[in-house]
DNA sequence: CCCGCACTGTGGTCTGACCACAGTGGTCAG
DNA sequence: CTGACCACTGTGGTCAGACCACAGTGCGGG
């Protein structure tokens, strides 16, 4: 019994709440004096409650009044996972090798799962946003940002096709959380015009051999994709 | 431009010094004080980056003095990504299938990658330790808490066998994760003598699979594994 | 020499206050 | 009656200052 901290009574109890399902997504949370009031505990305490469950992407909170006020619950985990990761990369308890390595595991796999994955709506419709992702990216002068942004959001895209959740949440992670490396990697590069055309036919062969439904060749071309790219920065 | 909080200052200071190498883990951040004085901000928004950070297994703060008081910089994902992730299951919005599923990716996966690694001491420690493991788990009469604490700790040195500290770090965050799930699954069991001697014998198969380096077969064993138990549930 | 206790600085918590913000509802001119 | 306007109210965001429990530190007495 090493100190309860105050805060965590609210921690405890939201997460009861949630899994009873007396609050879930989209509903508001009671006051900040309110919940002060009913867990006896002061306001400042209950404010660092909403400050951990804000930064794990479970709650946003907003000022003013009206039903748009006050926290309210969301479900947001990749934004809050890929900070959380960004910043423990920094430690370099991460090493970036490591996370390049697991994106291309968790995205290949996903990609041979996808394969197998039934015709649906949803599945056309995010091939088609892919491909006009693409098309996109394929604008010429377009910012070295706008394009890795939308390079990520491909790849993310594609990872959705598995259908699996939790899968694509840590891709998006995992994206989000390197991306300003990748900028930074690319930034001291001066062939990026030249890398950027074979970053797209790579991204072309990946989403054609997907839609065809040739898992092993989008797996293939996965890795080739994401090692080249990652060989072109020095891992210093 | 909207509101950017006061504490996130703190924050994009301390990934800064970590980045830049100034801080690393295990050193102590300046006094709550001290750093409200520095940024100009109250104890109060100190307290809630601190919060934030502790949240995130970036820092673990201590009362008292001396060296051992004060906020130091660790790196825990793992528990920090857990705890995150079972809140945001209770938020329904990540299925548990999906969970098990991405848990069996990662797994066989490094299952995979483990069959190519070298042999070194590291290893052998490893498997060492996962052997000894699975006898204390045949400790007749062994509490079922007891026995998936240990379970969920074999699984993860399997992983940790492909040395991929990401990898180790999401199958660590999923499985500790899930740890309340599955207690709550096997107490509604009534053969639970009989699963557990069943798990028994398969951990054994893929800890010599492993041992082996029979990367397929053990890939094989743990979905069958896994699917198997998992498959005992009701999943509603 | 060693034991014990006051001292000091740390985080943990609380109180009470003020601010900016955004809906709400009333008022008043047209 | 209709519309624009504005004070009101309740929300989160921030702050200042205080007190507490805790754990090392170091001085003092035995």
């Amino acid at each position: 019994m090493p100190a309860p901290r105050a805060y965590t009574a609210i921690l405890a109890w939201l997460e009861d709440q949630l899994r009873t399902g007396v609050i879930s997504v989209g509903e508001k949370l009671p006051g900040e004096r309110h919940l002060a009031e009913q867990f006896e505990i002061s306001r400042a305490s209950v404010r660092e409650a909403i400050r951990v469950l804000d930064a794990m992407g479970l709650v946003r909170s907003a000022t003013g009044s009206g039903p748009s006020a006050g926290a309210v619950v969301i479900s947001e985990p990749s934004t809050a996972l890929a900070w959380a990761l960004r910043m423990h990369i920094a430690t370099q308890a991460l090493p970036i090798g490591d996370i390049v390595e697991a994106r291309l595991l968790l995205e290949t796999q996903a990609a041979l799962e996808s394969e197998k994955r039934p015709d649906s709506p949803e599945r056309r419709r995010i091939l088609e946003e892919a491909a006009q992702l693409l098309d996109e990216m394929d604008t010429p002068g377009l910012p070295a940002d706008r394009f890795h942004e939308s390079d990520a959001q491909f790849h993310i895209l594609l990872t959705s096709l598995a259908g699996n959740v939790v899968v694509e949440t840590m891709m998006a992670s995992l994206r989000e959380a390197t991306i300003g490396y990748v900028q930074e990697t690319v930034s001291g590069l001066e062939s990026w015009p030249e890398v950027s055309c074979t970053l797209q036919e790579q991204h072309r062969g990946v989403l054609q051999a997907v839609r065809e439904r040739r898992g092993e060749d989008a797996a293939e071309a996965l890795r080739h994709h994401i090692t080249w790219f990652y060989g072109l920065s020095d891992h210093r």
